[in-house]
RNA sequence: CGGGACGUGGCGCAGCUUGGUAGCGCACCUGACUGGGGGUCAGGGGGUCGCAGGUUCAAAUCCUGUCGUCCCGACCA
């Protein structure tokens, strides 16, 4: 078979957008920037979003819905924050054929819509923590749109939270960033993140701090797949969210914000994808088990096979298009990244047995049936933990250990370096930027969550993001 | 906004230098044979060549203008 898809850094984006569309994910949409899901790329998002909405409510979050439209006046309530999205806005003048009194602003993020209404909600300490999610799409007009890494309308979980103390408020965007998103990313979408605490430079606008997962791409790069935010006061000052105190006093909030995005299907595509498509992690994928029919006379047996993985729990669809031939499912499924294919042919029948087909490591070897619902759930089990350790090992043969500021930009150009921040600091941080090379976080030395942004002897993380 | 390319069936492209009535691959439709990794054969549909003006007997091709898109840089979940 001729190789279709070439990851080589030099076209990595290229191949990017061909591992999109052969295994049907997304396309881009009529206006610049903007993107068509496609079915079987949405049904990837789908799983993506009960993962995450069900971590979540695990952390005692509620869903809720806001409006789409923001007046311009809420945005410029927090300075930093619309200094910060100003440039990005799609703005609404016209209303109903007539000119609006005051534009409203599509929302890039809720925060401002959703503190509006904090400050309606919250009166007394008895209100607090107050925890909202809102799962929703928002649009931020970027000069330079990737698709699904960087789209100018993108579909997202939006975490907005109110608490009475500082201290809560930074252990419960802790809370998130490790039990929602770390975990997320880490157990079901096997992808090996570094996650650290951003510099003040490359921190959310209004944020106190911003903390950051930061995902290796196959050309090197950097791709951030989650922030949390503790807010401090700052917006709950702007609008107005006070309560009183066990003590009978008036306090303002202290708040939090996180959110993640579609950007997670693209770093799916970026952090598995291989030469042959796309390679979805077993728990993740919404199609586990492929279930292919060989020829339209062994259509009765598939039928039996896919019932009885389905009733183990598996998530399975059955082929049984005779009409496509057969090379052409088979490269399907495989581009689509579907973990393990089941083929079924009239060899197959003959020895009462079937041809399982693992995609993570391309093995393709025959299975008694009576041994298939086990040997289906060992291959899941085994090549969900394979996908990380790859993607761990070569990502950890990209990083560099560097002392200078003229070695991390060097190191830059094929993956990523690593050096203490008392080497480089806020100063160090600009003439990287030079190099177009960012400090996407902040770690400490065992690779844990520095408490401050003071802290002595941790490391940054440098590299080329997109 | 600075630098560089490109606009030709749905997608990807050739043709332009040297004007002569538009072609290839993929996709699509019909039929047959097939089927254990993008299969074969035969037949078929679809484009006023981004737009406007000019030169010419004749313009996808030459000239002028215009619109748009993409790539590299600053921004970013």
């Amino acid at each position: 078979m001729a190789r279709v898809l070439t990851p080589q850094a030099e076209d990595f984006p290229r191949w990017y957008q061909d591992v999109l569309a052969k295994a049907e994910l997304a396309e881009n949409g009529p206006v610049r920037g903007t993107m068509v899901i496609r079915p079987y790329g949405y049904s990837l998002w789908e799983r993506m979003q009960s993962e995450v909405d069900d971590r979540i409510k695990g952390a005692g979050a509620k869903n809720a819905y806001f409006p789409l439209f923001i007046p311009e006046s809420y945005l410029k309530k927090e300075a930093q924050h619309v200094e910060g999205f100003s440039p990005e806005l799609a703005v609404v003048t016209i209303g109903g054929g007539k000119e609006l009194e005051e534009p409203v602003i599509v929302r890039p993020t809720s925060e401002t819509i959703i503190n509006a209404s904090f400050a309606k909600w919250v009166q007394s300490y008895r209100d607090l923590p107050l925890l909202i999610n809102q799962w929703a799409n928002v649009v931020r007009w970027e000069l330079r749109p990737r698709l699904l890494l960087r789209t100018t309308e993108f579909l997202w979980q939006e975490g907005h939270t109110a608490h009475a103390t500082e201290q809560e408020a930074r252990d419960y965007a802790r809370q998130i960033h490790r039990d929602v998103y770390e975990d997320f990313v880490v157990d079901v979408l096997a992808l090996p993140v570094v996650v650290g605490r951003k510099t003040a430079r490359e921190r959310f606008a209004g944020a106190t701090n911003t903390m950051t997962m930061e995902l290796m791409t196959g050309d090197g790069k950097a791709l951030q797949m989650g922030t949390s935010h503790e807010l401090g006061q700052n917006f709950a000052k702007a609008f107005d969210i006070q309560f009183l105190s066990r003590d009978s006093r008036r306090e303002y909030a202290w708040q939090t914000s996180w959110g993640s995005s579609t950007r997670m299907l693209g770093g799916l595509v970026m952090g598995h994808g291989d030469d042959n498509g796309l390679r979805v992690p077993p728990r993740l994928a919404p199609v586990q088990v492929a279930v292919v029919v060989i020829k339209a006379e062994a259509t009765d047996a598939a039928v039996r096979i896919a019932d009885d993985l389905r009733a183990e729990g598996v998530r399975v669809e059955l082929d049984d298009r005779a009409d496509v031939p057969f090379g052409r499912r088979a490269v399907d499924w495989e581009l689509k990244g579907v973990p393990l294919r089941v083929e079924i042919g009239p060899r197959d029948l003959a020895e009462e047995r079937v041809t399982l087909v693992r995609r993570v490591p391309g093995t393709k070897t025959p299975v008694p049936l009576a041994g298939l619902a086990n040997a289906v759930r060992v291959a899941l089990v085994e090549d969900q933990v394979a996908l990380l350790d790859e993607a761990q090992r070569k990502r950890d043969a990209r990083i560099v250990d560097v002392k200078t500021i003229d070695d991390a930009a060097e190191a830059c150009a094929t993956g990523w370096a690593r050096l203490p921040w008392s080497e480089l600091g806020p100063e160090g941080e600009a003439r990287l930027a030079e190099h177009s090379v960012s400090v996407r976080c902040l770690t400490r030395a065992d690779g844990s969550m520095p408490d401050t942004g003071e802290e002595p002897d941790v490391l940054a993380y440098c590299a080329r993001a997109y």
